[in-house]
Order: structure tokens, then C-alpha cells, then sequence
DNA sequence: TTACGGCCTTATCGTTGCTAAGGACTTATC
DNA sequence: GATAAGTCCTTAGCAACGATAAGGCCGTAA
């Protein structure tokens, strides 16, 4: 009630979608309940399985209208490009995705791409096909490499995240207790590693293992 | 009652561990509760919170049970052998060990490195720039890019298992209702990328990805 | 013998995803 | 214009969850 939600008109499923997207951000996965959403929306909680079969219904259509836009934007930026520019626009760009909304990777790796968006995935294998030169396998391969390496940064980058947002004391690496029991010897190059290049979840890391796995490809073709 | 739980002494924090370890194998992520656990221990629920501060703290304490033996065999198999051998089987032996247990890989992406694995992820670091030649920085940055890639890679990989778990019929990858509806044009890379290297999900694919990212060190080194 | 602390018990709380049953309102049918 | 069908939401409630509170048992030490 306090919220004073605005019942418009009747609910559909995109308008549901994108205020749980908009009610993640507030409560982070964990908070969001089936019910929070629901007085989101100024309804009741059962209300929403109208709409939707289960809970992972719902998340999955979050999901999908998270990637949906993505998957249009980069399957159609591969022309008249230098490949490589394209592929690391695709990873840039997707971990930006990702990191748009709070655990949005955990929403992403939990679900799979529904039916409506395989024809954008092929559309993006064929992008890659022809600005490459590559086969359909090596293509498919490749944007999987990818994408699996985008999604788990970016899913320890905001689990980092979360527990920072939980106790906001302790910062980000160098943990407390390191400084009252100096390092050990093994662990000093741990130290030494984080003293040069910041946390392992930073932009210079992800930019790094982005450029291995493009000129990877490079090499490979 | 049924399973005979046996009892035979008290319990401490690792027996609790490895029989959550084992449990998990049985009844999934989503499967495993407290009190399902403490019923498999013969012991009631709550005696749990007297070895755990929380059901986080479970599982940070299984996924640092399931890690540790890996990183200290890692850490110490650098040498006398080329560092490309030698970090391909990391990566491979880092798949191998989150599929070792049901939705593994579920169960470590959620967790940080207890503070009694940092000096190992140390000595990995410390492995690295010695056969590489290369500072600390690099040397975490490129073992980070690869434990990224396989954890996102091998999350989405039993997510699907998951799934077929869940409904034993559609096929893999071409859904049903593919056959029905022939596939649009751009849709169809898509299925000639399946038919040439099979499931995504695949080893195939994991070796490529694999392999892309240790070229792309290679290259930068 | 008494007191303490480690480990487990029962009872219970608030919340969660989800189902059941039905009411109101819109739209199509005769 | 009355009736039937379908859409979308309601209230009530269930089983299961993580977690807490309070107390009992038992081995050890004073």
C-alpha cells in the first residue's frame, strides 16, 4: 500500500517482466518473491500465475526480454567491420548486459534462450560465418567461448558485488584478517598479483581474458 | 527412520561436508535442504546451525571440500613440463571436477575462496609465472580467464543436464517444435552448426574454448 | 559432587512457491 | 437483451523452507 502501485489496466506478460526487472534491482535475486512482484504490481500474489506457470517461467521471460535487444543490436553490427572489433564488441557488450541489472547473471546462467530467440542466435552465428570466413561449427564455437567466459566473470564480479552490498565493512580483497596475520610465502604472490593489477573481478582483467580468447581465434582461423 | 542413519559418533564439520557432497549427487541444488541433510546424518535439523552459522556457510564450506584437493594438485603440477600442457590440463581438470558433483558447478560459482585456499590459489599463480616467465599480474589474469570460462561453460552445461533430468523426452538440442515449423533462413547456421559439432554443451566445443584461450597466452606472452 | 560447556532435542516462527475455488467483468452467441 | 464462455483477479490455505528459542543430556574438569 505504501508504494500506491498504479493499476492501469489488465496486466500482460512483457508489462510483468519489466517491473521485475525494475523490482530485481531493488531487492536483488534472493528478494525477489513471486508475491513482492505482485504488490509491484498493485495485485495479488496468485494473481501472477495467470500469467505465468511457475517461477521459472517468470524468470525466464526476465531473461529473455534482458537479451532479446542484445541479440538484435550485435546480430546485425558485423558488417563492414574488422571482425575482431565485432567479437569484442560482443563480449564488451554482453558483460555490459549483464551487469545492467543486479544479478542479472545469475538470472542469465538459470535459464535457457527461448524458441522465439534461436533465429537471432543463427542470425549472429551467420554474421560471424561471413565476416570470418569461417564454418557454422567454428562460428557457433567460438561465440560459446565467449559468452561462457563473459558469463562467469561477470557472475563472480557481482557475487563480489552482493557480498560487499551485505557487509560493506571488509574491503573488496584484501581481507582483514591478512593484515593481523602477515602473508605467507605461497600467498605473497597472490599479494603481489592483486597489488599490480587490482581486483581479478576489474575492467584490466576482463579486457584481458577478452583479448586471449579473440586472438585465440585469430590464430585459430 | 527408513535409511538407518548410523549415528556412530558426533559429528563434525567435514563428515557434515562430504555427506552434503554425496546428497547433492541424489537430489540436486534445489533438492538439498537442512533438514534433508540432517535426516541423511540421523540427526534432527536444527543440530545442524551448531556446526554451520547458516545454509551459506554449508555450502561455502562443500564447494571448498570439492576445490581443495584440486587446487593443491594443480598447484604443484607445473613442473618439468610445458606451461601449455600444463594449463590445458587445469581447465580440463577444473571441468572434470565441477561435473564430479551434481550441479557442481551451481554450487561453487555461489561461493568465495575460503581464506584457507589463498595461499594455494598462490601457489597456482606462483606455478604459473615460473614455467611462463611472466609477473604475478599476468599469471592471475590468465588463470582467472580460465576458470571463468570453464565455470560458465560447465554451469550451462548441467543446466541443460538439469533439464533433461527434469523432462527425459525433447531431444537435446532440437526442440520439437522445430519439426513442425521447418526452420527461417537465418535460423538454419544454427542448425548447421549443430549438425557439424554436435551439442554446444559438448566436449568439442569445451576443448575449442579451451584451447582459444591458451593460443591467445601463447600469443601473448 | 558440582558446575560448565559441547552437542542435540522439541517447538515454533515468518516466508516462500503454489493450488483450490470462486467472484467479477468483458466478450461472443443466440 | 438474456445467456454462455472466457479472462483475469480475489481470498484462503497447504506443505516446505531457513532459522531461532529454550532446554535437556552427557562427558569432562574443578
Amino acid at each position: 500500500m505504501q508504494t500506491a502501485p498504479h493499476r492501469s489496466a489488465r496486466l500482460g506478460r512483457d508489462e510483468v517482466a519489466q517491473t521485475a526487472l525494475r523490482l530485481l534491482d531493488d531487492v536483488g535475486f534472493d528478494g525477489l518473491t513471486v508475491r513482492r512482484l505482485a504488490a509491484e504490481l498493485g495485485v495479488q500474489g496468485p494473481a501472477l500465475y495467470w500469467h505465468f506457470a511457475n517461477k521459472q517461467d517468470l524468470l525466464d521471460l526476465m531473461a529473455h526480454a534482458m537479451t532479446r535487444p542484445w541479440l538484435e543490436e550485435i546480430s546485425l553490427g558485423g558488417v563492414g567491420r574488422p571482425w575482431g572489433d565485432w567479437l569484442t564488441e560482443v563480449g564488451r557488450s554482453y558483460r555490459v548486459l549483464l551487469l545492467a541489472h543486479r544479478d542479472g547473471a545469475r538470472l542469465v546462467a538459470g535459464t535457457r534462450p527461448l524458441l522465439e530467440s534461436l533465429p537471432l542466435i543463427g542470425a549472429c552465428v551467420a554474421a560471424f560465418e561471413s565476416s570470418t570466413g569461417s564454418g557454422p561449427g567454428q562460428a557457433l564455437q567460438a561465440l560459446t567461448a565467449i559468452t561462457a567466459f563473459v558469463r562467469g566473470f561477470v557472475l563472480d564480479e557481482q557475487a563480489e558485488q552482493e557480498r560487499s552490498r551485505a557487509e560493506p565493512d571488509a574491503d573488496t580483497r584484501g581481507r582483514a584478517a591478512r593484515i593481523t596475520a602477515p602473508a605467507e610465502p605461497a600467498e605473497s604472490h597472490l599479494d603481489a598479483a592483486i597489488a599490480e593489477i587490482g581486483s581479478p573481478n576489474g575492467d584490466g582483467t576482463f579486457e584481458y581474458g577478452l583479448r586471449l580468447i579473440v586472438d585465440g581465434i585469430r590464430s585459430a582461423l
